[in-house]
DNA sequence: ATATTTAATTAGAATAATTCTAATTATTGT
DNA sequence: ACAATAATTAGAATTATTCTAATTAAATAT
């Protein structure tokens, strides 16, 4: 799969601004998760980059999720202990865990939610960012 | 150090309602955790019962804090990738991560912003936990 | 274009938290 | 006290991730 150029671009212009390289490897990584949305695992990222370049290692595709959450085009979710997931939805969003099918699912962050909750914190706090997990079951568990 | 007859008493109903034994180790890993509130990882749970049992072992550590948690006697908490932390608060609350100082704080969680947050989701979601986890610094980061 | 510098990729080793295993010890009920 | 069951223990195994050192690719200067 190709990155649209409008995809491209953003991956282009992230990598300039940090003055990193938009290698092929980037592109096919950021590409992946593009492309199916569902909060792949580093190793499943490598398995289905591999498929369209064998010659992808584990490594890299560890770096460049790395370079990606760095540079802002991706996020990183984490769920107790397991394995780091990633995700390109850059809007402000929480997650919710099905504890039946293990999947996750986005779920959109009204922007007072997130301005109440800092309200609860005694002043002094400055806040970077709030992670928000539901843990449950999703109806039809999908 | 020792628990209390409460916290004993607690102790052993939570075993009691669950067919396991109170022990000596459940009951220092349980001491220790009430003793100073300060979110330690199981190792640092590990090395502050060991002053005072010197035979007890990390896995034996694990094990209690598992029966803790399964028990509703301690809850867990989970920060990005780093080890697991262990805590006694039960009541409703969040976390504030300091990435100044590498602390935790609890922050008190009114009901009516969890009733709120449930309201995000689409009808059929069923929620058994919300975790929010703050990150930034507190003011003099301890 | 080519050479040089610099960054990225790679395979595999290393690490760190946690879990598992099998043997031993403690506790409970008879 | 004895049998049955549960818990503890030390150490090995596991798993996700990071590190290392060598190779390859890309950008820049010649």
């Amino acid at each position: 799969m190709q990155l649209t150029t409008e995809h491209k671009k953003l991956l282009d212009q992230a990598m300039e601004r940090n003055g990193l390289r938009a290698t092929r490897q980037r592109e096919q990584v950021f590409s992946v998760l593009l492309e199916k949305r569902d909060h792949p695992t580093a190793d499943e990222v490598f398995q289905r980059v591999r498929a369209e370049m064998d010659s992808i290692s584990l490594a890299t595709v560890y770096n460049c999720l790395e370079v990606l959450v760095d540079s802002r085009l991706i996020r990183q979710v984490n769920f107790e202990r397991e394995p780091t997931r990633y995700c390109p939805n850059l809007t402000q969003h929480a997650h919710f865990y099905c504890n039946q099918s293990n999947s996750i699912i986005d779920v959109d962050l009204p922007l007072d939610v997130s301005q109440q909750l800092k309200a609860l914190l005694p002043p002094g706090f400055e806040v970077d960012h709030i992670e928000i997990a539901f843990n449950g079951r999703s109806p039809q568990h999908t």
